[in-house]
DNA sequence: CTGAAAGCGCTTACAG
DNA sequence: CTGAAAGCGCTTACAG
């Protein structure tokens, strides 16, 4: 009675009905009287039969699982993930599970003609974008995208001529919000740390709230303070040590990133600067690590586990042809000790 | 001449040929000529064609797709992916994509009946397991896994009686490196901090080399020394408070995990204590933060991209019938200044 | 409520 | 080197 690769046709068999009754009793076809239903599921699940998703896909055009396309910004060399994209992977493919998806993942270099075979393949039935941070480099991809008449929903800022949808962060009011905080405090002089090239356009924007935050009061912003570079990783000690070396004055660093920002907190600590007492600092994430440093970070987070359930809700919508919007969520300041506001 | 959702008829019809003729030239069979072949090709390029998965998996039983499953530690509330794991999925991603496979992630819960479905469903040709580290309690699912024939491959400890392959970072040996290091140096009394309960088989094992460490030096370790705790993340600060409300006298410190060597430094940097002159500290990871935290952190670094390759090396040799050895792979120590030993 | 039948789009022996 | 044909295992209109 053990069957080593158990079709619906060997179910039907041993129950007694054709193979399409086992077909829909398997699916829950309410075609099928309950009592038959039960008897051939409690069959099916003796035997340990599956339904074959490729036969199934075939018969359906569907293949229930989403393509989760990373940008791979090594160009090959490596294959590290932006780490900031990484915890996403977890909300997104539980998500997804709740909603009857799997998750195909894969890195994507720019030369790679990383658009249309994942759905065309019927591989996958829409893609998710993460990573793809200067839409001006992808614009070409992304029509071609569009043309081919794929779904996709990028994790980004939305822009006016782009195709596709967009789930992205705010960081305009994320920068906001942090320089709103430091001012706020008293603080009048805030180093700004982090690349705004065109390369990061996330950054950018958070150095344009960072900004708006100074003219809504009135304060003017030394432009010497701001330390632009482009080696992520370093870039707080270096630009702490940079400051210094130019005999900069300040009393607060806004970093756009929680490891800048921890960074520099120990170039200033090394350098006799007590912080938050001399300097505040808050940094831009909320990484795990930025409740357990001392002091605990100040940061602006983003709602990641929120923006993940939004990029699979909308690429589920738009497989089933539901309407669907790009927004921008807004980000939360997280007060801990770092910026000296800490009560 | 443009075709909607074009099959490989479509391509026969434009060329031609007949259908079979196409799929035997798309999948560079050496029987098309190769003119044939080139102009067939042509054709399926220009109409963004691409075979469907779907059907060719249902003639080949085979998905080319391997799942990758992440142990879900947090029961289903949240869905953090276990940090460490992270970096590994792009290596295994890009090590699969080069072998030709896709990677499907699923993120499981223990009670989930995660094992068969997979493969019995022709979603993937084999399963690749990560963070699957207290084998007792996963005993009987291996043990229906390896009934089903299912092809899977574990990251984690050998063990004897464990049924399917393993692949694993040696955490004797780890610990081992770490401990003689500070030995080396010198250092006689080391705090060791982390988890060594069956939770945690690998911080277990660290510890293990650790003490062997001492054995082969015939130095002692006192138990007092030693904070085992459950919450990680804070357990570096907590343990260095402990141990100094405790009156403990140390001269180094190794930690489990990095976070915890880090958070460790910026607590006995907070007490008065100079890292390394009177504390040397080693972690376990290698994170990317580590070589920028001050004093740089000196740790015991996996190397992930290997394991991972590994890993993918093996579960793809699995599937196509080659023989495969389950392994561990020494890990490296990266000196740096935190241990007080770098020149 | 159930069955017989068609067909999804491929791959691959078989025949030439 | 190429074609006609079978068949992978489903789903679902159609008929009853």
């Amino acid at each position: 009675m053990k069957v080593e690769n158990p079709t619906s046709r060997d179910i039907a068999d041993l129950a007694g009905v054709s193979q399409a009754t086992v077909s829909r009793a398997l699916r829950n076809s309410p075609l099928v009287r309950e009592e038959t239903r039960n008897r051939i599921q409690a069959i099916a699940r003796e035997l340990n039969y599956f339904v074959n998703r490729n036969a199934a896909g075939l018969r359906t055009h569907q293949s229930n699982t989403i393509a989760l396309l990373l940008f791979d910004e090594t160009g090959g060399e490596d294959a590290q993930i932006n780490p900031f994209f990484l915890p996403m992977l977890g909300y997104i493919t539980r998500s997804a599970a709740e909603l009857g998806y799997d998750v195909l993942i894969s890195m994507q270099q720019l030369t790679d003609d990383w658009h249309i075979e994942y759905q065309a393949s019927h591989r996958a039935d829409g893609l998710i974008l993460l990573g793809y941070g200067d839409y001006m480099t992808y614009r070409e991809k992304l029509r071609a995208l569009a043309r081919a008449n794929t779904r996709f929903i990028i994790w980004g800022p939305t822009i006016n001529e782009q195709p596709g949808h967009s789930i992205g962060c705010d960081n305009v009011i994320g920068g906001l919000q942090a320089a709103r905080h430091l001012l706020g405090a008293g603080r009048r002089r805030i180093a700004f740390l982090g690349n705004t090239t065109r390369r990061c356009p996330e950054f950018a924007a958070r150095y344009e709230g960072f900004r708006r935050a100074h003219e809504e009061l009135g304060i003017g912003f030394d432009p010497g303070l701001k330390v632009d570079a482009d080696n992520l990783t370093t870039l707080g000690s270096r630009g702490i040590e940079q400051l210094l070396a130019d005999g900069r004055v300040f009393d607060a660093v806004f970093a756009v990133t929680d490891a800048i920002a921890i960074d520099a907190i120990h170039a200033l600590q090394q350098n006799g600067y007590d912080v938050p007492g001399d300097v505040a600092v808050v940094g831009f994430d909320d990484i795990p690590l930025a409740a357990h440093v001392t002091p605990a970070l100040t940061t602006v987070r983003q709602d990641i586990r929120q923006a993940s359930e939004a990029l699979v809700k909308s690429i589920v919508g738009l497989i089933e042809g539901e309407p669907v919007e790009s927004s921008l969520m807004a980000p939360r300041l997280i007060v801990r000790q770092s910026c000296g506001a800490s009560g």
